[in-house]
RNA sequence: GGAGAGGUGGCCGAGUGGUCGAAGGCGGCUCCCUGCUAAGGAGUUGAGCGGGUUUUCCCCGCUCCGAGGGUUCGAAUCCCUCCCUCUCCGCCA
């Protein structure tokens, strides 16, 4: 969410900026603003009459003290006709607030200045890479096919199961599955100063609210049937809404929390996209990245927070790359974002493993973090999240670039005490 | 799921219809005292929103005592619904 008085103060520089993403998004500020406009008139018109009225009862209790029936019935009339002008009044605000609210919700963050302008993907901007893709002396299988000869991928079964982009994994891939992740939760937690959380995969809406799922993308969400409750598409949703609603001594920041956790997405809009293999499942695996720092840190700490997540992929020995998203493929509550993506032997390109967001005060703001300064000020904290990393797409890069002629693979080094 | 108890400010805790944003204590902050520490004394200390004033220094107002409704001129206080916590029972991994 953005701030309303940035907003009232300076609409020209908010439209500009959002223009970058798409141009549409000017349209919703002037919208909200004549909204705003409103919202604040009948505010003033009810305020006073609430005064007036409140003024009038405290008189009416005196008045009966003293004994003077007669004229506190006149002033309960008055208070009377005054309370009938509230509620219409408030009925109009009500309505006028949730348009108010509704609108303010669905404004995505602003681009950091860094952010190079695009329109798509393909404006991203390649930061740095890492490793040398493998020159393989055969030709080099996708995962899938790897999986399936080896009996540790089950799709068919997936499927049976649960319906498409659900899969089955056995013995040697079930285990990597399960490495990965201690590996990952080890690292963060003993090289990267992260505290390891385990939350709720089942979400309250207001939670989703605060870190910008809702209301835009409920339909990229999973609901759960008789219960006002959705399943996490992302740790993200409830690391970052650990502290919603609290005020956090200064001495607390910076927080750094990493969680391992299933996710879940409808993928609804992908259909036809990656359909083979585990590259794009309902259900993945995520350790996730969370940080709340103090607004002037925040960038230095995005930095940081991409070099811990690519550190997962230095240790595997994976080749990657760094992306910086431009201004059009930046997500809804991203002021900034990093992708880490890694080779894909089968593909022949890059894809994305993990990524890496500083959105300032954005989702801050949605559900109320705070920190109280030395000066005694509340003031709202900057947030970050990262994928460090996506499991199951760690655990398809390892099988396609560990993969030897035999048609079975390796295991990285580093994961051997973990298997 | 059943029965009972309860949810008040950073924490503890009082308040059963008006003068309560809320006693008292703890903690925090400021100042005084003090050789240091400890103790002591005085004061101060919730949040959001709207308006004024202008800028971060105030002033006015509205809202908030788990959430949402209701009764009333007036609700922390009375009524209803829901949520959560605790105790006992049931069930269960």
């Amino acid at each position: 969410m953005l701030d309303i008085k940035l907003i009232r103060s300076n609409p020209e520089y908010v439209k500009e900026r959002l223009k970058t993403r798409d141009e549409a998004y000017a349209l919703m500020i002037d919208e909200l603003l004549a909204v705003d406009g409103e919202r604040r008139r009948i505010i003033s018109e009810v305020e006073t009459l609430k005064a007036e009225k409140n003024k009038l009862s405290k008189e009416i209790g005196l008045l009966y003290r003293e004994g003077k029936k007669e004229e506190a019935e006149k002033a309960k009339e008055a208070v009377q006709a005054k309370n009938k002008k509230i509620e219409q009044l408030e009925k109009e605000l009500k309505d006028i607030e949730s348009r108010f609210n509704h609108i303010l919700l669905s404004i995505p963050n602003i681009p950091h200045e860094s952010v190079p302008v695009g329109e798509d993907e393909e404006d991203n901007v390649e930061i740095r890479r890492w490793g040398e893709p493998r020159k393989f002396d055969f030709e080099p299988l996708p995962h899938w096919e790897i999986g399936e000869k080896l009996g540790i991928l089950d799709f068919e079964r997936g499927a049976k199961l649960a319906g498409s982009r659900f899969t089955v994994m056995y013995k040697e891939a079930a285990k990597l599955e399960r490495a990965l992740i201690n590996f990952m939760l080890d690292l963060h937690t003993k090289e990267h100063g992260y505290t390891e959380v385990w939350t709720p995969v089942l979400v309250k809406p207001e939670i989703l609210i605060g870190t910008g799922q809702l209301p835009k993308f409920e339909e990229d969400l999973y609901k759960v049937c008789d219960e006002d409750l959705y399943l996490l598409p992302t740790a993200e949703v409830s690391l970052t809404n650990l502290h919603a609603g609290e005020i956090l001594k200064e001495e607390e920041l910076p927080k750094y929390y990493t969680a391992y956790t299933p996710c879940f997405r409808r993928e609804a809009g992908s259909h036809g996209k990656d359909v083979r293999g585990i590259l794009r499942q309902h259900q993945f695996d995520k350790v996730e990245l969370v940080k709340i720092v103090k607004p002037e840190n925040s960038y230095e700490e995005l930095e940081k927070l991409v070099q811990e997540a690519e550190k997962v992929l230095q240790l595997l020995e994976l080749p990657y790359r760094v992306v910086e998203l431009c201004t059009g493929d930046l997500g809804f509550s991203a002021a900034k974002t990093y992708d880490i993506e890694v080779w894909i032997p089968s593909q022949n390109r890059y894809r994305e493993i993990s990524s890496c967001s500083n959105t300032e005060a954005f989702q801050a703001r949605r559900a109320k973090i705070r920190y109280k300064t030395k000066e005694g000020k509340n003031q709202f904290v900057h947030t970050l999240n990262g994928s460090g990393l996506a499991v199951g797409r760690t655990l398809l890069a390892i099988m396609e670039n560990y993969q030897k002629p035999d048609g079975t693979f390796d295991t990285p080094e580093v994961l051997k005490k973990y298997m």
